[in-house]
DNA sequence: AGCACGCCGACT
DNA sequence: GTCGGCGTGCTC
């Protein structure tokens, strides 16, 4: 027998199905992961079957093992692998990476589980080894059970369904109190470190390839799963990668009310567009729909009158949101209406938690599947509906390897299943829109408030007229009376700024400290008192002078610290609550800083993005926007509408109880269009303002834009590679029917990061099989090629950053 | 990527 | 004579 094998070990050039032969006593099943040796020194690798049939090959090698007992994978899945290889220019393992909770690759037991089969067996031996599993409660360790019965009956059990195997985390932690690491740099950097040093410190690359995919892990879950030890883990903080927080253990976040309630009933207005829904989710095609709905006209209310319809239905239900930790309430609301067929999946999780959540949905105990991005990839059974709430967020793409968004994995996963894909937003995405309107997706309309209230009404404030007139501070002499004038009452202030962190520079000559590795200023970390790089990680010690001039060094805050500090100015004696990435980290999370806003009333919050998402704040009336153009200044298609979307979002935060709201957007440019409109809450006509800007420039809808990123460690070097692939790709584009503008090569707006110099180049085109697999071919030719060995290539499809 | 093979220069 | 530098080619 031979057995086609997706190998982990085969980088994207060289990725391809690989035949194994099967070894006679193995049984081996597509979906299936498997232990190979692989290349000319026959190193070990993990793989994935994707088919097995009759044949011999005496030149094959072998498999070595196979890790699970059970198909991983259905065919469906292995089908989704296959589209996000073909899709995102990644490895087929890549994806099944993707796929499956982490919980599935660290280091776990086999159980074996009773099952509801009635025991009619007549061997004593069998009857005895039933008769002690179900005296430890229905399931039993691989190890405890093989130390008292012979193998053989318990796989005779196996094989006549009396037992089945699952794969568990065992010593979970349970303690009141832990250590809790947090990536302290990019997860991008702390992959590229860890295959940099994989050879000499594995232990470090193990650590840091988990906090990779997981972000924050506690010392205890960190160590089990790597096999690493403390000494590592504090090895790595010293080195900067990680920072080390106490935090209080998680208790499990979803709460099940005792008495579940009914569905809220809908108004006229939602219960219009249920209906059409509906009629959509149970035709033959269902499709996709646009639910556009301004902020508090009750999406969620349809929501979740679709999800009841879905379970009434016999089916499962998915709905998908940006951040899972800025809405609480609506996990609450999902479980005070479905109970326990409701289960939870985002990246804050343990991997513990994540992996039971993965198996009850895989059971199909779980049918309501609330969470993240990656919690697309939720194996379902039999899904009804995928619904993305707030569909414009950047959250939904991700920037590591699948680089996939979760909108186009719904979407496959919709079309495969015969469900209905369901995108809601205050403020569409111009692609989905435009989709909307041109009709390849259903538009539905939500006009109205349920609390029948006005949206707040927004102000620009020309901050330029501020200087002028001699006003250098941050706050404008409006907001500041529009502060002084909220007594009793909170307001939140928003700063785009990204990295709103400090740094230090020469007053005499203007010097900013460096990082020597990457092109970026470095910035100020309270929590260690040392400079540090957000991309690599490099620490030093504060300088005492200028190590340019010998001049005076001064800390400047461009951003909270320093409206926190003009704010004492205006409000004396008021309280205000900051939140950044300075004060917002593992043990002082979100949730808790907003729990605080809301709970002991703080007049004042601060922040930057964070504060845009979600939350509801009846006492808020006033919402002032700091810089409303500094999210214009971003190398993106998608500047304008993500300055839109922000603007017009953080305005809705304001007014939502009994009392009118007041939105203050300060700007230097308030004619600018975007800004106006934003102000305006004009989405239709920011809309027709940026479509034909889309067109001009060949970007999504009309176009889509794969990005090529080449690094390495000789500018020069990187630059000949990029120009290469620039002609190779042209000089194959006349052989084929496709258009494509390249654009570029150009340095990436932070152009060296780790010593590593990054250049990139942009393709606009009509993105299909053809356009792919000529992509696909640059690439895979490109890597191969040994004059730019040094120079690494990745593709990114319509990339955020 | 990662590993072996192979062909050159510096050494006990 | 051999140890080890890195350029080259392949991975079922």
């Amino acid at each position: 027998m031979l057995a086609k094998v997706s190998v982990e070990a085969a980088v994207y050039a060289i990725d391809k199905p690989y035949t194994y032969l099967l070894p006679a006593d193995l049984t081996v099943l597509p979906g299936m992961r498997v232990v190979v040796p692989f290349g000319r020194g026959n190193r070990r690798s993990e793989g994935i079957v994707l088919s097995v049939e009759e044949g011999e090959d005496p030149s094959l090698k072998f498999i070595e093992s196979v890790l699970d007992h059970e198909p991983l994978l259905d065919a469906e899945m292995l089908r989704l692998a296959a589209f996000l290889r073909e899709r995102f220019f990644c490895t087929f393992y890549d994806a099944v990476k993707a796929i499956l909770p982490a919980g599935v690759f660290v280091r776990a037991e086999t159980v074996y589980v009773r099952t509801e089969r009635p025991v009619d067996v007549a061997d004593e031996d069998e009857k005895a080894l039933l008769a002690f599993v179900e005296e430890l409660g229905g399931s039993a360790s691989e190890a405890v059970l093989k130390k008292n019965f012979p193998e053989e009956i318990l796989q005779k059990l196996v094989k006549r369904g009396f037992l089945h195997t699952e794969r568990e985390l065992s010593g979970k932690t349970a303690d009141k109190a832990e250590t809790v690491l947090e990536l302290a740099v990019d997860p991008e950097e702390a992959a590229a470190y860890a295959s940099a040093h994989r050879r000499k410190a594995p232990m470090q690359a193990a650590v840091l390839e988990l906090l990779a995919v997981t972000g924050a892990v506690s010392q205890k879950e960190l160590c089990y799963f790597t096999g690493a030890s403390r000494e590592t883990v504090k090895r790595l903080r010293d080195l900067g990668f990680l920072t080390e927080g106490e935090q209080e253990v998680l208790r499990s976040s979803v709460q099940i009310p005792a008495v579940l309630r009914e569905v809220p009933a809908l108004n006229t207005e939602q219960r219009y567009v249920f209906d059409g829904l509906r009629k959509q989710a149970v035709s033959d095609v269902p499709g996709a729909a646009l639910l556009y709905g301004v902020t508090g006209s009750g999406k969620t209310a349809v929501y979740l009158s679709l999800i009841r319809d879905c379970l009434q239905r016999g089916k499962s239900a998915m709905l998908l949101v940006p951040e899972i930790a800025l809405t609480p309430q609506l996990v609450n609301t999902l479980t005070g209406h479905f109970g326990e067929k409701v289960a939870v999946l985002h990246s804050r999780l343990r991997i513990g938690e994540r992996y039971d959540e993965w198996k009850r949905i895989r059971r199909g105990e779980a049918s309501v599947v609330v969470g993240t991005r990656s919690a697309v990839f939720a194996p379902l059974k039999d899904p009804g509906i995928f619904i993305l709430d707030e569909e414009h967020e950047h959250s939904y793409k991700s920037e590591q390897s699948p680089r996939y968004h979760a909108r186009d994995v719904a979407a496959f996963r919709a079309i495969r299943s015969g469900a209905l894909l369901l995108l809601g937003s205050a403020t569409p995405s111009v692609e989905s829109m435009y989709r909307a309107r041109s009709g390849q997706y259903t538009l539905y309309t939500l006009k109205n408030r349920y609390n029948g209230k006005p949206l707040p009404m927004a102000e620009l404030v020309d901050m330029k007229q501020e200087l002028r007139e001699g006003n250098g501070s941050c706050l404008s002499r409006r907001l500041q009376n529009a502060l002084r004038d909220n007594e009793g009452k909170q307001a939140i202030l928003f700063l785009n700024r990204r990295g709103s962190s400090r740094m230090l520079i020469c007053v005499d000559c203007g010097h900013v400290p460096q990082c020597p590795n990457c092109s970026v200023n470095l910035t100020y970390h309270r929590a260690n008192s040392r400079l540090m790089c957000h991309y690599c990680g490099y620490s030093q010690t504060v300088f005492e002078t200028c190590p340019a001039c010998g001049g005076h060094l001064k800390m400047v805050g461009f951003g909270t610290q320093r409206v926190q500090t003009e704010l004492e100015d205006v409000l004396p004696g008021k309280q205000v609550l900051r939140m950044d990435a300075d004060t917002v980290s593992a043990t002082n999370t979100h949730e808790m800083i907003l729990r605080r806003f809301e709970e002991e009333e703080i007049p004042v919050l601060v922040g930057t993005q964070m504060v845009t998402k979600g939350l509801n704040f009846p006492k808020v009336t006033l919402v002032g926007v700091l810089d409303a153009d500094s999210a214009l200044y971003v190398e993106n298609y998608r500047a304008s509408e993500t300055a839109f979307s922000m603007i017009t979002q953080v305005a809705g935060r304001s007014g939502r109880g009994e009392e009118e709201g007041l939105a203050l957007i300060q700007t230097m440019t308030p004619e600018n269009a975007v800004i106006s409109m934003a102000a305006r809450q004009d989405y239709d006509g920011f809309y027709a303002l940026e479509l034909p800007l889309r067109q001009l420039r060949g970007c999504p809808p009309f176009a889509d834009l794969i990005m090529i990123t080449f690094s390495g460690l000789q500018e020069q070097n990187v630059l000949d590679g990029a120009v290469y692939f620039r002609e190779m790709l042209t000089a194959a584009l006349p052989q084929t029917q496709l258009s494509v503008r390249v654009m570029g090569p150009a340095p990436a707006p932070i152009a060296k990061v780790s010593n590593r110099y990054r250049f990139r180049l942009t393709l606009s085109l009509q993105n299909c099989k053809e356009a792919r697999r000529l992509i696909a071919w640059a690439l895979k030719t490109y890597l191969k090629d040994n004059r730019f060995r040094d120079v690494s290539a990745f593709a990114d499809v319509n990339p955020y950053e």
